[in-house]
RNA sequence: GCCGACGUAGCUCAGGGGUAGAGCAGCUGAUUCGUAAUCAGCAGGCCAAGGGUUCAAAUCCCUUCGUCGGCUCCA
């Protein structure tokens, strides 16, 4: 009766018979390749566990726990011996949810009290016992009713919740030892398969993200197949560590946050306020080159503007007021408006269009207190704003251009970055009809450039679609610069028209859209990235002067006006300290040039360069160095900067 | 805003009811030196701010502000 034979493929088309019943186990361990490698596997292209009976033919795939996907299962399934653990030690907890995520994975409780570093010491070591024991993970399918009733009993209203809400009749569970969590699955076959594992930190986590629902608490943690894996990860982690913005900010005095001012206001000292006005330089040439026209608008707009404008009613809450002779005044969280008046100021023809109004354009958005970060996440910054009002059939166009723009600029910076596609949020304005034109204007010229990109439902502003860019700070957490946003429905409440060729006016379109984003978070994300040590062109200060002895102090200020007068940035440091004192400042200040200057140099009338790397440049003049420096920064900037960009 | 941790000299940190500590930086002096730290001396603090408990508070308690890790939001 059972004697039917099914057939089963491998990955390298090997074909092989088993009478059915046989498990993915024994199917994996019949072809011998990367035996005890596998942790689960893909059966008809689907994850499955190794337990996994199969009931007929098809493909089979091992997945092993150094594959993205094996990884994951092992992450998830590490979380599910954590949540048994807490479930061990404390066991009135009740379990919320607990994925595995990019870098590890977290697990969610409602406990008494919040967990402390010492629970996680002991949580850690509740898991390595449960490891030890090489407890079965089994796979349990049961009614949906049965599973409520289940978790009912337990008091796991979390789960029952989140049970009322999936419509399937049959429901999988998975059980280790007592300990049995609603599921999805794939899992590890037994917990002995957790190889190397650590728990990272504790935060407060609203249930499903929900302000309004209760806080829990959740712990981070992370998985590898092996420790090697898992100690390069917390060298990962110690080494972002010491390229964070906010600890470069402070060693390379490039700015600072004062209690005194207020949290969220970036205070720029001398070296990060030229690396600003150097980073903004590059970006007016940029614009100017593109066909921009840089205009300014006013901080200060009356309230009933921004009430026309809609920001009043759907931005209000991070907006502030203050009252001029007692008329209400709203401080700028975009720089659109002024940039809508300057439109309007006279009558527009086709033949002006597009018109592309670029504004480094300084707002002020209230932010709430906790979600401040250094330089990431800050309550005043300046964005490379531009508005463009086009005719609908130049939509394109410029969308692919803003595309080309943004390409180019992060190529420049060597950023990686990824691109998502925003669509309609719950809180929005204008027609469902405008909403898909724009919606399809901008997944169009992604499709056509090839570009990847992910969608991200109900994610758009509330006055239209978006295509967002964004970057990685140096431990791996996203952060959106680039944007570019259609909006339909501003140059309608502002009555914005142009005469098309037929003498008729007609409605523009515009478009919304940064480069950098905000200089401010640019400038964070930048410093991580170069780890403070910054390409020549961006450099706030290229190469310091360092003399050997006192008696060079005079030759080395005419070569420090020398270069100056050349257009480089140059510090003289002339103090009387040991030369091997003043490189090794100079190096932590990762200063691109050191220029040593003892009796030789005088002699020979030149100066030895030495760069940060350690390399040592033959004896060479001021005007030769400056030749040199110039022909780097083009280079580093494919030929947009080179000496004396300010 | 919410949960938790934290706030001591310019910086990095020790101290934990009874006279405020170190290293680096700073200043002064000596040294005049060749590619990542020369030596010595001096100075530096309302221990985040405000309130309380106590004979006595940097230390214990409360409030506020700020920082850090998250949640949420966003450039």
């Amino acid at each position: 009766m059972n004697t039917e034979q099914i057939e089963v493929i491998y990955v390298d088309g090997e074909r092989k018979q088993f009478p059915r019943g046989v498990s993915i186990q024994q199917a994996l361990d019949a072809v011998g390749k990367g035996r005890d490698r596998w942790i689960a596997a893909r059966w008809n292209g689907a994850l499955v566990d190794l337990r996994f009976v199969l009931e007929e033919g098809g493909r089979l795939e091992g997945v092993s726990a150094d594959s993205k996907e094996g990884l994951e299962i092992l992450r998830h399934s590490t979380s599910h011996v954590m949540a048994q653990a807490v479930k061990m030690l404390y066991p009135g907890a009740s379990i919320a949810i607990g994925p595995a995520i990019e870098n590890g994975f977290y697990y969610d409780f409602e406990v008494d009290e919040p967990f402390t570093q010492e629970d996680l010491a002991r949580i850690e070591s509740k898991m390595k016992e449960i490891i030890s024991s090489r407890l079965e993970v089994k796979r349990r399918e049961m009614p949906r009713e049965e599973a409520i009733r289940f978790f009912r009993e337990r008091n796991e209203s979390y789960k029952v919740e989140l049970l009322e809400e999936i419509p399937d009749e049959v429901i999988s569970c998975y059980q280790q030892g007592d300990f049995l969590d609603l599921c999805r699955g794939p899992h590890i076959p037994h917990t002995g398969y957790v190889k190397a594992f650590k728990l990272l930190s504790v935060a407060g986590a609203y249930w499903r993200g929900d302000e309004s629902k209760p806080m829990l608490q959740r712990i981070y943690g992370t998985s590898f197949p092996d420790r090697d894996g898992l100690k390069q990860y917390l060298k990962f982690l110690e080494e972002a560590q010491k390229r964070d913005h906010r600890r470069l900010g402070k060693d390379l005095d490039l700015f600072s946050f004062s209690d005194e001012v207020g949290g969220g206001m970036p205070i720029y000292h001398p070296k990060g306020a030229l690396l600003r006005h150097i980073l903004e330089s590059f970006e007016k040439r940029e614009h100017l080159r593109r066909g921009y026209q840089i205009v300014m608008g006013p901080t200060l707009l009356k309230t009933d503007l921004w009430k026309r404008s809609g920001h009043f009613d759907n931005y209000r809450e991070n907006m502030y007021f203050t009252e001029i002779d007692e008329q209400s005044y709203g401080v700028k969280p975009m720089n659109c408006l002024a940039h809508m008046l300057i439109y309007k100021s006279r009558i527009r023809s086709y033949r002006d269009l597009p018109i592309r109004y670029f504004e480094l354009g300084t707002v002020h958005r209230h932010e709430k207190s906790g979600v401040l970060h250094g330089l990431l996440r800050v309550r005043q910054f300046t964005q490379d704003d531009a508005h463009i009002l086009c005719m609908p059939e130049q939509l394109h166009e410029e969308i692919q251009r803003i595309i080309d723009f943004v390409i180019e600029v992060m190529g420049i910076f060597g950023f990686e970055y990824e691109m998502e596609i925003s669509t309609r949020p719950e809180k929005s304005i204008g027609t469902e009809e405008d909403w898909e034109k724009a919606t399809d204007a901008l997944v169009g010229a992604l499709n056509e450039k090839g570009i990847a990109h992910s969608i991200c439902e109900g994610d758009g502003a509330f006055y239209g679609p978006k295509i967002d860019v964004k970057l990685k700070d140096a431990l791996d957490r996203k952060w959106q610069c680039a944007t570019i946003q259609c909006d339909f429905t501003l140059p309608d409440r502002f009555d914005l028209t142009y005469i098309g060729a037929d003498g008729n006016r007609h409605r523009p379109v515009m478009v919304h859209r940064v480069i950098l984003g905000a200089v401010e978070r640019f400038m964070g994300v930048l410093i991580e990235h170069y780890a403070g040590a910054f390409p020549l062109w961006l450099s706030p200060v290229q190469a310091t002067i360092v003399t050997v002895t006192d008696a060079q102090a005079q030759f080395a200020a005419k070569v420090w006006e020398e270069l100056k007068e050349l257009g480089l940035r140059v510090e003289l440091d002339d103090r009387n300290e040991k030369l091997g004192y003043k490189i090794r400042e100079a190096q932590m200040q990762k200063v691109p040039y050191m220029l040593v200057i003892g009796d030789r140099e005088v002699g020979a009338v030149g100066i030895a360069p030495r760069r940060r790397d350690g390399t040592q440049l033959e004896l060479m003049s001021t005007g030769d160095f400056a030749a040199l420096v110039e022909k780097e920064c083009l280079e580093a900037s494919k030929g947009r900067v080179g000496l004396g960009i300010i």
